[in-house]
DNA sequence: CAAATGCATTGACAGTTGTCGATGGGAGGC
DNA sequence: GCCTCCCATCGACAACTGTCAATGCATTTG
């Protein structure tokens, strides 16, 4: 193992100071909302999505995808990349990994 | 590896249901305040802790933590007990764990 | 060039959240 | 029995959040 702490100090195991809690709480927080899970869930199995592949499977309106998908590309565990008309999703290699080793 | 999902469905790994987004996403809100990240790690690294040990190191009144103590306990993150005039915090033992392998 | 498509931004609004001071209920100590 | 201490709950308030319809900006298509 070597960088467990990649993104963040470890929850347990010693206290954390100021910045530290609030980098981990910016990550969970993004992570908080049913309809983000949904959204990481779905990238994660198609491996890349544009915003009109989201739409239908979450059943919310066009500008709320597009709103919850700009935080999760501001939490860090998702980059936007855009090809043409479309803007595709995937997810950052090894952020979700990095926030569990920060839990465990 | 054997229960690895013994509180929720993997993010990663085929599409989740609304239960199961809204079961991890639960947890994820709980973490996702600065502050009760922190009573996490305090609570952490004294095994045992009551509000009264709390307070001070977050800098918040004792209503405030209570009710953050309240949040972590609903996700189950946290155990209390009572013990006397005191009521004593502390980690449910593969909570953060489980967590964990659901993201990764 | 004009029309259409994919997406982000804006403005608005209801609902939730974090915080505090004040209050109340139990458990111990005098 | 009364006072003190620890904690939870309540009421209030500002701040933030999730959602949508409307709009605007690029890019592709006709």
């Amino acid at each position: 193992m070597l960088p467990l702490t990649a993104c963040c100090s470890p929850v347990t195991g010693g206290r954390l100071d100021d910045e530290a809690a609030e980098a981990l709480a910016r990550m969970f927080k993004a992570l908080g909302d049913p309809t983000r899970v949904k959204l990481l869930s779905l990238i994660a199995a198609a491996d890349e999505a544009c915003i009109c592949d989201l739409t239908d499977p979450v059943g919310l309106s066009q500008p709320t995808v597009s709103h919850h998908m700009k935080q999760l590309v501001a939490a860090g565990l998702v980059t936007r990349e855009q090809r043409g008309k479309w803007a595709y999703y995937s997810l950052v290699p090894g952020a979700l990994e990095a926030l569990a080793s920060a839990i465990s």
